[in-house]
Parts: structure tokens; sequence; C-alpha cells
DNA sequence: ACCGGTTAGTTCAAATTAAAACCACGTTAT
DNA sequence: ATAACGTGGTTTTAATTTGAACTAACCGGT
């Protein structure tokens, strides 16, 4: 396998995609504080459970669409049930299993932050690339994300 | 301003972008630990450190290029102090400042550490993208970059 | 039915992080 | 000089995160 220190245009790529992912991370964080008091974290967790059917996801599930550890995700679907924006639920079929689900506040409190949400996400990403450049670029990093799924898989 | 839902394209290159980075942090995070017991923050605190002349950077400039938080910074700094791989002494021309030098020992640690640093960068990033959109991921990546350092500053 | 190996989820302690308050020093203008 | 303000860094406290250990329940084969 080579070795060698990477080139200054794998070094460029590498070094701005860890810059990007690190301030994006910062600005979306500040956003969903500032408009709805909520972490990125907990932001994720509400949107999955709005995505899915039901609204709810068992926790493994919820885990896993989210990339959240078992025990982290445990500590925030606490928060937001303490705050009420989720409710849980057992599972008739299968007893371990917990379902975490959406509750009509926890819909509302989605719906205040979104539209902030979107700002930054258009304003810092999308506006900085043309059409062409956004369809190869969701090409490239979905690439990267797959590989990346696989490797981790295979673990 | 464009208020509506992204669309497909966009919504691809948004939640590649988030789930690429999310891994990518991961795995990285994963090796360090692995190879040499440190964390990706701690990595870039002693990256940072090689890399500058004689080997130290006063805290404020450490906290700067690493996107490390101030407080974060006094704490990771005094936990590599402790291991020894960091070493702080005081500013001459400035009495508050304070300088982290990278010890022999640091240098050390950072040398185990590389190769498979490099290896994961390359595995999960590199070979996923052929010269041409290497170069294309590395100017967009940039792009975006400049763009949150931007509206971060004018805050 | 029962054993061993998984999976779902929580709990606990320890480590890390965030954010605000704070101290000491530098800078500028009066 | 000195007051007012900004910068560099640490401290403090509370919140969050990690990782391992743990409980309970499922699943396949005997």
């Amino acid at each position: 396998m080579n070795n060698d220190a990477l080139s200054p245009s794998e070094l460029r790529a590498w070094l701005g995609f860890l810059t990007a992912s690190h301030l994006m991370e910062h600005e979306v964080e500040r956003q969903l504080k500032a408009d709805g008091g909520m972490s990125h974290g907990e932001f994720e967790i509400l949107i999955s459970l709005f995505m899915a059917d039901d609204r709810r996801l068992r926790m493994s599930d919820l885990a896993r669409r989210t990339m959240i550890s078992k025990s982290r995700l445990t500590y925030q679907v606490t928060q937001l049930e303490r705050h009420g924006l989720v409710r849980r639920t057992d599972c008739d079929s299968d007893r371990r299993a917990v379902w975490a689900e959406l509750t009509a506040k926890g819909a509302d409190a989605l719906a205040m932050v979104r539209p902030g949400h979107r700002q930054v996400v258009r304003d810092n990403l999308i506006s900085q690339l043309s059409p062409e450049e956004l369809e190869l670029f969701g090409d490239l990093v979905n690439r990267v994300a797959d590989r990346l799924r696989e490797r981790r898989d295979a673990r």
C-alpha cells in the first residue's frame, strides 16, 4: 500500500472536506439552538421520526438512521420525552423493543426550526454549487458514504 | 427567500455530505484511538504544532487552526501535556500568551499514528474519486468552507 | 424444554464538551 | 496617567458523550 504523504490536491480535498463539515456542523448547531433550542442530534431524531411511517421508529432503527450510539440515543430521547416532543411506547411484537413516537408538540417544534435549517443548507451549501456541480457533488459524497458504510459493516 | 422543501438532488447532496462526514469522523476517530490512543481533536493539535515553525503555536492560533473552542483547547492541551506530548511555555512578547510546543515524545506519537491516518483518508475518500473528481471536489468543499468562514466572521 | 449466542435497550461511571464568568495583560484615546 | 475596551487563556459548572456492563427477551439447534 502506498504510504507517501498525500499530494497537494489530495490534501486540499481532505482538509477542505474536514473544514467544511466542521463549520457546517457548527452553523447548523447554532441555527437550531437559536430558533428552537435544540441540538443537531435532537433535530435528526425528530426529523427521522417525522419521516417514518406513523411517525415512530424503534430505538435501534432510530439509532441506525441517525448514526447516534445506543446510549446517547437513550439519553437524547429521554430529554426529548421530558420536553414532550417524543413519547416512548412498548412494542407488541417484540417485548424488548421500544417505539419512539413523535408527538404533536414535537411536530410543532420541528416546524418551528425547519425553515431556518433549510436556509442554512441553501445559503452555505446549495448556493455555492451550480446545478451540475450539485449533481456531481451528490454522487461523490454518497460514493464516499457508501464506502465507509461498507467498511464499517465489515467489522 | 425561497423556503420550499429541498429538491431531491439538493437533499441527496446534503444528506450525503452529512453522512459522509459523520462516518468519516467515526472512522478517523476509530483508527487514531486504535493506533495511538488519541482522539481526532488531539491529533489535530499535534499535527498543527508539527507543521508550525519551531513546532509551536500560541493557544489562540492553535484554536483558530483546529477550530477548537478556547475552553476545549485548554482541556485538551492539558491532557496532552499530562502525557508529555506537548509542553506549555510562557511567551516573552506578550505575557498573556502561552506557547504550546510539540515535544519529541509528541512527534513520536504522531509518527506512530500518521500512516494509519493517511490510509483511512486514502481508502475512504481519495480512492473513491478520479483525479479530475478529486480536483473538483477540492474546489467545491473549499468554496463551501470559505462561505461558512465568511458568514461566521461576519458575526 | 433448554442452552448458547444475539439483539434491544438501559444504566453507570468516567471523560469530554459547552458556555459563561473570570483574571491578567495589552491598546487606544483622552 | 488612566479609563475603556479588546484579547489571551483559564476556571467553573452543568450538560453531554462514551464505553463497558448489565438485564431482558428473541432465536436456532438440540
